[in-house]
DNA sequence: CTGTTAGCGCATTCAA
DNA sequence: TTGAATGCGCTAACAG
């Protein structure tokens, strides 16, 4: 079938060891023999074997890259990141879904490890990580696997991780609704307990509070994330009195049926009322109005966290800290009435 | 570091291919020695090597999966379908992204096979076979690791290949609209020189002429595939005379930038205009009009060829075709102004 | 039913 | 500068 190092070997004359330091420049061949050994690999079409390498070398150059949810809309952009990266630095990566069913994680965890993956990153979407799940992670990490977090950290452990800064996104937001004038500003979270819409409810209220705002308790409503919920949550503010004049919702699926309801019942978006979302998912840019959104930079967080595990890994001698914070930036479309070149006066927020 | 099958042979006092025994089961033995063996490996929490194993075996259980493009909406889908299958059988799948340089494509095939996949899933997201991939694609075949293509045909090969029905669905698109009264339909295609283009044309063309309808060569356009396109495609529609009453899209990018000239030109959809999209986004039933659209059935898509890969790896005793084509279906939403209970008198649309 | 042995394809000491 | 020998962790004859 496929050649190996022995065939290069024996039709170049040579023995394996000296093969093997041509193909890896590991200690000087005379040029000569270089030259025939290197056309012999050519005739023979000859490619390493990379399970035996890394078998000898018990270092595989693949990294593992599970995500809670494939169909998640991050997904694209944050494995773009991470297959940049990879590439950059010859690893491959093993694509693990977990989907409906998180146990798959652990499982994925064991599968990885079996095959000589080099360290994984774990992109959970903002959920929770599960008790096994940290120890597991615990337990290859002393195996000698490193493991970066995406979008989670995890308290009960020290590992790594890479996320986003929601409250100061969610900051960004309010500061530029307040300087558009608007006082009676609402908020629609996604589900009570999850760690993203807790952040993302901090910023709208500590910003609130800053600039002399009493919350009103009235004008916060959780849901679930999804353009329904967004709907319905829309249409109870709706009979809020007074109503709000400005929704900011806790991702953009909620923003777009916060938009819809709007339109439903007659209302102008963003002249009667004013809407933001948050993430900046591809479409947010082909509503109508287009979204104004906190941007979560997907790509970005796909990007360090490779860069992250890679540094572990020994592959870059950069020294990050351990939890990275990635800026969210405001994204100012038309859906809450400025112009783009709008620039903020009343606060400057700062992101911590 | 990890333990091996030699530390838990030493601990169970047997030797490692009694250890092996009875952890592939691949032979006899007595219960006594098994439950010893199993306990020990429980407590070293030994971990198979699959490197080494995948290097005795000659098998890795891994696949690839080379996507043109991460950034397309069909992405997600297709890898969620791919994983699914893949994971079902035991299978892990190294994700390889080509991105802008294509030349990363052969790239890709050549690690995939040093790093011993069994076989390679490429979608080419309907974008030619350059020659010296499907060069590659051969050689790979001829080394035993099978590629099966997805959404693309190289017509040079004889390669496996699952597609999508792109004329039928185009067909059943035509068909609805000629059922709701319209004869003068626009096409609007992506670059003229896509296969995918080409075929949704066709089905567009071909249904017109079976039901009598002369198709006006004003009427058809072909731009890129984005909202931008679709706009400007739109407006230089408006101008025809007289204008058409349906537009046909060869995607929902391009069919929401029709939208969005229709509602800044005044025209009322589906009132004034119908439009119906092509692929089925994700967003397309967030669109205001929810957007008539042909379903490609991405996730299946992804599922079936892992499956036919699967079968050529002799893991599933299927027979099925060289090449799968899966249908298309029509989803009717309100953007043409049909009930969703509507059903099509003028024709049956066959699918070929 | 169990152990010994010989590789899978490669990298790497150690000698020469 | 080169080759021989050893072993990475595992499976699979082959013996017993």
């Amino acid at each position: 079938m496929s050649s190996t190092i022995k065939d290069v070997a024996k039709r170049a004359r040579v023995s394996v060891s000296t093969v093997s330091r041509v193909i890896n420049g590991t200690a000087r061949v005379s040029e000569e023999t270089r030259q025939r050994v290197l056309r012999t690999v050519e005739t023979l079409n000859y490619r390493p074997n990379l399970l035996a390498q890394s078998l000898k070398r018990k270092k595989s150059r693949t990294i593992g890259l599970i995500v809670e949810n494939i169909a998640n809309p991050f997904f694209p952009d944050v494995v773009r990141g991470v297959e940049e990266a990879a590439h950059r630095y010859g690893y491959s990566v093993f694509l693990c879904n977990n989907g409906k069913d998180f146990r798959r994680g652990l499982e994925h965890l064991d599968v990885l490890q079996k095959r000589g993956a080099d360290g994984i990153i774990y992109s959970s979407m903002g959920r929770i990580i599960q008790p096994t799940l940290a120890l597991k992670i615990l337990q290859l990490s002393e195996a000698g696997i490193p493991t970066v977090l995406l979008w989670r950290r995890a308290s009960e452990l020290d590992t790594a991780a890479v996320l986003n800064d929601e409250s100061g996104g969610a900051r960004k937001a309010i500061a530029h609704l307040l300087n558009l004038g608007h006082r009676k500003i609402a908020f629609v979270g996604g589900f009570s307990d999850s760690a993203v819409t807790k952040q993302r409810y901090d910023g709208y209220r500590s910003t609130l509070e800053e600039n002399g705002i009493e919350p009103d308790e009235g004008l916060v409503l959780f849901s679930d994330f999804e353009v329904s919920g967004g709907f319905e949550a829309a249409l109870e503010l709706f009979r809020h009195n007074p109503p709000p004049t400005a929704i900011f919702t806790a991702n953009d699926l909620m923003a777009i049926g916060v938009m819809l309801a709007a339109k439903q019942t007659g209302r102008r978006v963003p002249e009667e009322l004013a809407v933001v979302g948050f993430d900046d998912i591809r479409f947010s840019e082909l509503t109508d109005p287009p979204l104004t959104t906190v941007r979560v930079p997907k790509y970005e967080m796909g990007l360090n966290a490779t860069e992250k595990l890679l540094e572990l890994l020994g592959e870059r001698d950069t020294q990050t800290p351990n939890t990275i914070v990635l800026e969210s930036d405001l994204i100012v479309r038309r859906s809450c009435g400025a112009k783009p070149d709008y620039a903020p006066v009343i606060q400057k927020p700062s992101s911590k």
